[in-house]
DNA sequence: CAGTGGTCTAGACCACCCA
DNA sequence: GGGTGGTCTAGACCACTGC
């Protein structure tokens, strides 16, 4: 069954009805959707179909898919001001969340190029880089790369770094991230990001860049971070 | 050709392969792709696997598609600090873009539901809607739906609206943008933005939220923006 | 092991754009 | 009118998940 010439098109029609059984409470957050071949049966039509309704789904923020396990309804956004210093912990505790936060892997490392700019260093400076990654109620959401110097925060590598880093930073060095310059914009997942999250490499992300400075105003660390594109919404107020 | 087990998928390859020639500048900001069936034989494979890359490319914000026309290397991001307060055209201007801003309709409303809490109306008052599309060096970039109070600006449709908001405002009703809120966050382009943008509908795009206030603290208007996903870059700055 | 999603093939027809 | 992208069909094989 062809779409007949000037009607809309049938993954769009899918997508509506999916998107309306969403709306209307009949999926929930969390539940997953049958399988894609349950859905070709349903909607008589083709997998390649069937998939571009999902994927614009996908698109939309409203359901996510699991590598191989199939598609879910996402959860509410986290909300985030990125001017409060708040942090990670506190934020999903407000908003009703089971925050978590797991290191990945910690070392000393030549600074990469791209921040080697930003933190003011030269092309062979060597820094702590932190690969964490960050749940709300046990889904990962966000793989972040913590770029920090060891001149502002010498033996970091000796603390235990899965909790909050602002605390570590308070308790152990006396420093406390005061202002950051902040830029982000939507891209694809890169792939190491895109494994750490078990979401597929290339899909839609929003990355997240933050230069921190401490209460004297010296740079203190760079943050790369790359959220899943669903599960966050930015809100910043200027009063 | 399949692709053998536990190997890349051919996708990302050809997806390397495209953002390696842009890297290089072998393809420049603005230039077409060659077609998809080009790429096809170029790469010896089937359009829906030219279109995998292809679309895994765009979610990156490194090539865009017009309409039935072909794919083209996006352009520099424009960047914004939203808590900054200046106008659409001075941001073109100073990064070396052209701006424009054209009304499509300026109409009397009844306010639509989302906009009514914020904007603190109750269910049937009525509002100024003004539908905009902003370009930057002939590009729309973006869809713009400013929902405006009567009480604060009477006749604002008498005004001419294809330039700056903000000096219409200013110059003939004394009122300044002086606060505001915004939230934002990825979402799939609504079919009235992706119309006037010329995308497709459902395609990643940039929602962005402002709840503006004068200079004497009270709400102002509300606006609604879909920016193209690979055309906007956020910077915010605490200092 | 049955079924899933991930990837891919080799076509097709259509509306629309541009020359 | 030829070529483009937009949509769709009807399959296929694979690696992996979950039972």
């Amino acid at each position: 069954m062809k779409s007949p010439s000037g009607e809309i098109p049938q993954y769009l029609l899918i997508k509506a009805q999916l998107q309306d059984r969403i709306a209307r409470g009949a999926l929930k957050s969390g539940d997953k959707l049958p399988s894609e071949r349950e859905l070709c049966a349903l909607f008589n039509t083709t997998r390649v179909t069937i998939r571009e309704s999902l994927a614009q789904l996908e698109a939309g923020g409203l359901i996510w898919r699991a590598d191989r396990r199939g598609w879910f309804v996402s959860p509410d956004r986290l909300w985030l001001d990125p001017t409060q210093n708040t942090n990670f912990h506190k934020l999903c505790q407000e908003q009703g969340r089971t925050p978590k936060t797991v290191l990945l892997e910690g070392r000393v490392a030549p600074v990469p190029v791209e921040v080697m700019t930003p933190l003011a260093l030269q092309p062979f400076d060597q820094i702590y880089l932190l690969t964490r990654l960050r749940y709300a109620d046990d889904r990962a959401i966000c793989y972040c790369e913590n770029h920090c110097l060891p001149a502002r925060v010498p033996d970091l590598l000796g603390h235990d770094l899965n909790g909050s880093l602002t605390e570590v930073y308070q308790r152990y060095y006396d420093l406390v991230y005061t202002s950051m310059h902040l830029s982000f914009w939507p891209t694809a997942m890169p792939a190491q990001a895109a494994a750490a999250l078990g979401v597929m490499e290339g899909r839609p992300a929003l990355m997240l860049r933050r230069l921190n400075y401490d209460q004297h105003g010296r740079i203190l660390d760079f943050d790369i971070e790359y959220w899943r594109h669903d599960s966050l919404r930015i809100e910043v107020d200027t009063h």
